[in-house]
DNA sequence: AGCCGATCTAACCGATCGGTCAGTCAATTG
DNA sequence: CAATTGACTGACCGATCGGTTAGATCGGCT
């Protein structure tokens, strides 16, 4: 779509109709499962009729599809950047993870993740299998990075990317926004967490209560920034957890 | 079921059978979901048709609600023991981690996690709500001990549940038994990783390689010991991954 | 032997859902 | 204004699935 189009063209609102159906179609697939949810519930949430969706979307497992294609790009986008903007293995891991759980949460409110894969077709399934092979090796492969620099503890890495995906892809389970935690929070406190579990020289302490961490709209920068871990800052004092 | 019972009376046979379709529909509805798993496919796989399920579950509903009650029951009786066998926080808490995933994984082939839970009946599943609340309050409370003597870092307890929660119930869309890792050694690493996470001195390096952990065959106690993260031992020298 | 309850089958029912299709409506275009 | 095109509706079809029912089979018990 063009930038700021004050008359949006046909084809303008034909996307952002198919990406709003795409967003109601993902969270009723994170939330309830893709079997569970059928096309007529979706058409209605938008105020349409089941046959409607028919003109964005080939069907049903089509918007699964783009649901997945949304997710690998985003994937991938953000290795490329934690690749390039991290200073070592840990860092750029780091970096990627923050990064690619922030689309996320931000972009789709709250994508599918990789859960529903078995319900594609064998060939999409195929080929999703693959890249997301790619995506996990190339995440495994910067974690023996870390450990040949010296910034992530020896460790198995395809047990620890395991284990991080899993707190990863549970979170569309239990965040819902609008809740205690603002996203950017969300982000902060999980990407804490991993890099204790990753580094050589871990932290002494993590945030107390992931509602004191500074959201985005404290902060100037629109990107989320990386923080040095041996300077790791907290804006306000710990206290005692309220939770 | 009596225990050894030669000539298992009816009731034996009955349960025996039950069992059997309680875990050929679990990892069907880990596998593939609740939704996407039919009665007739879980009947054929066990040689019966699908009206003989109805012998022994009311209906498709029920053995998912046997699922829950079964992982519910994994819940606190792991529980209990990691309470009364850890000597402070964090051994009461990995303890339970590691209990809880060693009956998931061993007992039920796989059993269902708490993922389905919105396929549930309202009644079933507001029930299961608080059940799984009160357990994961009671692991938030373990971790807030383990604060407060000293052998957690300081955290907010709620988010590291979840993330721990989330690697523990990936594990059963990822692991296949008989494949490179035994259940044990998953067990094992998995703790492991838990335990740097959370440990107020962490140790310096994991498992290099979650196939050279030792198995239970391999060690006497067919009860998974807690070891002492201060004097963590690895059976045999580490070398780098063959992976 | 003969009864009885438990087990299981084959056939069937009703509901839901994905997908299709003919046709209506509105906006755009020439 | 007339023609065209895209957007959408309402009705419908075929398939699948959960669940029911009637009856067949078998094993134990009096």
């Amino acid at each position: 779509m063009r930038e700021g189009a004050l008359f949006p063209t046909r084809e303008d609102v034909h996307g952002i109709k198919r990406l709003a159906v795409l967003r109601e179609a993902a969270a009723s697939f994170n939330h309830k499962g893709y079997h569970a949810t059928s096309l007529a519930e979706i058409a209605e949430s938008l105020g349409v009729t089941k046959a409607a969706l028919y003109h964005y979307f080939p069907n049903k497992n089509g918007v699964l599809r783009a649901c997945f294609d949304h997710a690998m790009a985003a994937c991938f986008a953000s290795l490329e950047r934690g690749r390039k903007e991290g200073r070592n293995g840990r860092e750029k891991l780091i970096l990627t993870l923050r990064l690619y759980l922030h689309q996320l949460i931000d972009e789709l409110n709250c994508c599918v993740v990789l859960m529903e894969e078995q319900a594609l077709e064998p060939e999409d399934r195929l080929k999703l299998v693959k890249e997301r092979d790619r995506f996990e090796r190339s995440l495994r492969a910067l974690v023996k990075e870390g450990i040949g620099d010296g910034s992530i503890v020896p460790c198995d890495p395809k047990l620890v990317i395991f284990s991080i995906l899993g707190s990863l892809n549970w979170v569309s389970k239990w965040f819902k926004p609008g809740g205690a935690w603002e996203p950017d929070q969300l982000v902060e406190a999980l990407t804490q967490t991993f890099e204790r579990t990753l580094s050589s020289s871990p932290v002494a302490a993590l945030a107390l209560s992931v509602g004191d961490l500074p959201t985005r709209a404290s902060s100037a920068s629109a990107v989320p920034r990386y923080e040095r871990p041996e300077a790791q800052s907290r804006k306000k004092p710990e206290r005692a957890s309220r939770r």
